[in-house]
DNA sequence: CTTGTATTGAAAATCATTTTCAATTAAAAT
DNA sequence: ATTTTAATTGAAAATGATTTTCAATACAAG
């Protein structure tokens, strides 16, 4: 799918689901449909206000708990607590991270539901929630 | 090993590596190494006033950070984003969280290898370390 | 027992995120 | 095209977690 179609996609998902597309959100959803590694909120609000200065980052922060409703975004967990959100591809995704480039690569984690469940049974817990990294080294970083 | 032990161990060590052991060390320790659940800075700072009143919310957080440091205890993130700590285990462990309680599980290190072995070929990266935290709801907090 | 320094806790600062609310605006109805 | 109506917005303030500052304290070495 070219970039425009996908952003345009991501538009009529929000308004499928009775969602108004305005301005901001349309700013908002070329950054992250497009983006290419996670972007954090307060990255996505700078940026964004270069396409539609007065965005705001309450909005930005609305907008990803939206297209993260709509599964089109997946929020990672970064080791310093903080948050950012990736496009997410279909079904649930993994992450694999580059540890000397930051890079990151998603993957997809179909196989860990078996584990889930057998882990559920053996245990007793409900599982509602699952966070797989990897950590390597990628391509370009070991020359 | 004895709990009481166990204490005495994470004191020795701290004293080993030239921190001083005092008694809000003490009481935090005391919380840390025998909890059955990873525990939050909040909770670690309301139990342990019970055991040293003076106690401050600040020197919990500075002293996890000790005991982090010297590998006694491991970082445990949150789907909300908030960080607990549980007494770290030896050999490689993964870990399944109740998000009410904190309470945690570990089950063995079922073998993740195949799978990265797998994304490795499809993604060129050189996969080193991985990690996997499954979040639930544990069978006491049904109820 | 004295002393030097690591450690402490209260208060304030910081940072990410959420809530509140009056003003704005998209889109359905006219 | 214009009106209507409810969703959406952004500024400001609130919240919650964590960090910094700094003068007072207390551990442990001498």
């Amino acid at each position: 799918m070219q970039t425009s179609d996908l952003i345009k996609n991501w538009l009529e998902q929000l308004q499928a689901s009775g969602y108004r597309v305005t301005e901001p959100r349309r700013a908002i959803v070329e950054l992250v449909a497009t983006a290419d590694h996670a972007l954090s909120p307060i990255e996505i609000y700078d940026s964004g206000r270069r396409e539609y200065p007065r965005l705001g980052l309450v909005t930005v922060y609305r907008t990803l708990e939206r297209l993260e409703e709509l599964g089109l975004v997946q929020r990672v967990h970064s080791p310093d607590g903080c948050h950012r959100y990736l496009r997410a591809f279909e079904g649930h995704q993994h992450l694999l991270i580059c540890t000397r480039c930051g890079r990151v690569e998603m993957f997809a984690g179909d196989d860990l539901d078996p584990l889930a469940r057998r882990v559920e049974q053996a245990t007793g817990y409900q599982v509602e929630e699952h966070w797989l990294q990897l950590f390597g080294v990628c391509p370009l970083c070991h020359a």
